[in-house]
RNA sequence: GGUGCCGUACCCAAGUGGUAAGGGACAGGUUUGCAAAACCUCCAUGCACCGGUUCGAAUCCGGUCGGCACCUCCA
């Protein structure tokens, strides 16, 4: 399986060629967690789910290394603001560590709901503090820092490239154009490694260090930790697209200015999920969780499936008439699949016909991890009438393999009994009775009465089925 | 003000020079007393608009209009 993906860094789709020959090394910007993941932020993990899972299919052994950040940091990046841990601490009266322990916990579920893969090593900003001190004295030594008001700057003119990735401009930008400049700053995009005289009321997530009691600054924690578990040196570092202008520019600049290497070789980056007014986000409109979509009667496999409908570089539309045609489309699938179930189980060699769709997804998948088009190939597999059952099922097997949908679980019959009152039983038992007496006039009265009073009826052979309407 | 992305059917969405994938909805049909399900069929001579290049353009170039994102913590 050849592989191709976009790297941010040139801008072109280049092809996938590790720096190990068979081992692929991956850092993925995980979870701020002072609040709930919303669907916009696990649009991306869906996404990076889908490039480790076609890392994976493609023989290549990867080492996914994901970061929970549980250190406070500022509703701004300079030296003013609220703190987001602080802030969501007082609100539900839990202390930091608390919120950060219950929001972790709530993140893994959602993804694991999701059927996205856990990362290899998932490590916490709080237990590398020592890491991220190490590294900023490494800056330190070698020129590439300042200390003003108390706290420790990274000077961006002492790295030439600065601003590379997102190919900032930096006589154009106009820093400052929405919010004041940190005055202590010599170059307005100079950007904090260590707070020590914030206003920050937090005084549990402080730690000592060479420049005094304080906290790391927001981007240390990704340079120290995926340089801990992956080398000076790795392969893929993805996140969401808005990472490019700062936060990864901000990451390239202390950890190449500190090893004088290359970092990172592809950077992968995920488009938002945006609704008609904008983007998915946490201080604006509606606050959607997969906890309220799943309240709204989907299944989480349903939004996964909807992101896989469109391709992780594009902006996807949320809307509740898309996520009902995901629901449909899936429902569809897995009726489709439970039917080739019953009828045969899945080869595990396939005949070259089968294996040729295999082959048609994976190439798909293999470009720049175009999933629409590897759902198109998985449709017309199913439709392809001039393949055996179990050969088709392990076709649908193999690309599910990186689509995630988990269409060889056991289906796990989601339509529990909800107590049907006796009142409605007994109008059913009328109907069957009328029914067998070929009396269909009274047979579709009662049933009018039934569905009016909230209750679906399907016929079946010999009886009637009851269950509630939606 | 700067930068980047985008505009494809009723909705979502692929498609980067060779004559519009796929899903959903809708409609028609087969079948079942009815209903549901299932199955079959149908669904863009056209890809925001205007010019240009080309044998050929949704795809390239120029312009216009519109949307989104980033330059602030953000996936």
């Amino acid at each position: 399986m050849n592989l191709s993906l976009y790297n941010t860094m040139s801008r072109t789709v280049e092809a996938f060629e590790p720096l190990e020959r068979r081992h692929v090394r991956m850092y993925c910007c995980g979870p701020t967690v002072y609040n709930f993941a919303h669907i916009g932020n696990l649009k991306t993990y869906v996404f990076e789910d889908i490039l480790r899972r076609t890392l994976e299919a493609a023989g290549y052994r990867v080492t996914h290394v994901m970061n929970v950040t549980d250190v406070g940091h500022l509703t701004d990046d300079g030296d003013e603001g609220e703190d987001k841990m602080v802030k969501s601490s007082k609100e539900k009266g839990l202390d930091v560590h608390e919120i950060a322990r219950m929001y972790t916990d709530a993140f893994f579920h959602d993804t694991d709901a999701l059927n996205i893969l856990r990362p290899h090593v998932a490590c916490r900003a709080t237990e590398h503090i020592e890491d991220m001190i190490a590294l900023i004295k490494r800056l330190e030594a070698k020129g590439h820092t300042y200390v003003a008001g108390g706290n420790v700057y990274f000077s961006i003119d002492t790295f030439p490239d600065y601003g590379k990735l997102a190919k900032l401009n930096l006589e154009e930008l106009k820093s400052g154009a929405r919010i004041d400049v940190d005055e202590n700053k010599r170059n307005p995009k100079d950007f904090a490694l260590w707070f020590t005289k914030s206003k920050f009321e937090n005084q549990v997530m402080v730690w000592d260090s060479p420049w005094g009691v304080g906290y790391p600054g927001w981007h240390i924690e990704c340079s120290a930790m995926s340089m801990k578990y992956l080398g000076e040196s790795f392969d893929i570092h993805c996140g969401g697209i808005d990472h490019i202008p700062v936060h990864h520019t901000n990451e390239i600049a202390q950890s190449e200015a500190a090893t004088g290497k290359p970092w990172v070789k592809y950077w992968v980056h995920g488009e938002f999920l945006i609704n008609e007014t904008g983007k998915i986000s946490k201080s604006k409109g509606e606050f959607l969780t997969l906890s309220v979509l799943q309240e709204k009667g989907f299944d989480p496999m349903d939004f996964r499936f909807f992101c896989l409908g469109g391709h992780y570089r594009s902006q996807l539309v949320f809307s509740w008439e898309s996520m009902d045609a995901a629901r449909n489309g899936r429902r569809n699938l897995v009726r489709q699949v439970r039917a080739l179930k019953e009828q045969a189980a899945a080869s595990s060699v396939l005949c070259a016909e089968a294996q040729s769709y295999v082959d048609e997804f994976s190439g798909h998948l293999g470009n720049d991890l175009n999933a629409p088009r590897g759902l198109a190939t998985l449709w017309s597999l199913l439709k392809d009438n001039s393949i055996k059952p179990g050969d088709k099922l392990g076709a649908l097997y193999r690309m599910d393999g990186i689509l995630g949908l988990g269409l060889d679980s056991p289906e796990q019959e989601k339509e529990e009994e909800t107590a049907i009152p006796h009142q409605i039983l007994a109008l059913v038992e009328e109907r069957l009775k009328a029914k067998r007496e070929k009396n269909y006039h009274r047979a579709d009265e009662l049933r009018a009465i039934v569905e009016k009073a909230g209750y679906k009826l399907t016929d079946t052979p010999g009886t009637t089925q009851v269950s509630k309407t939606l």
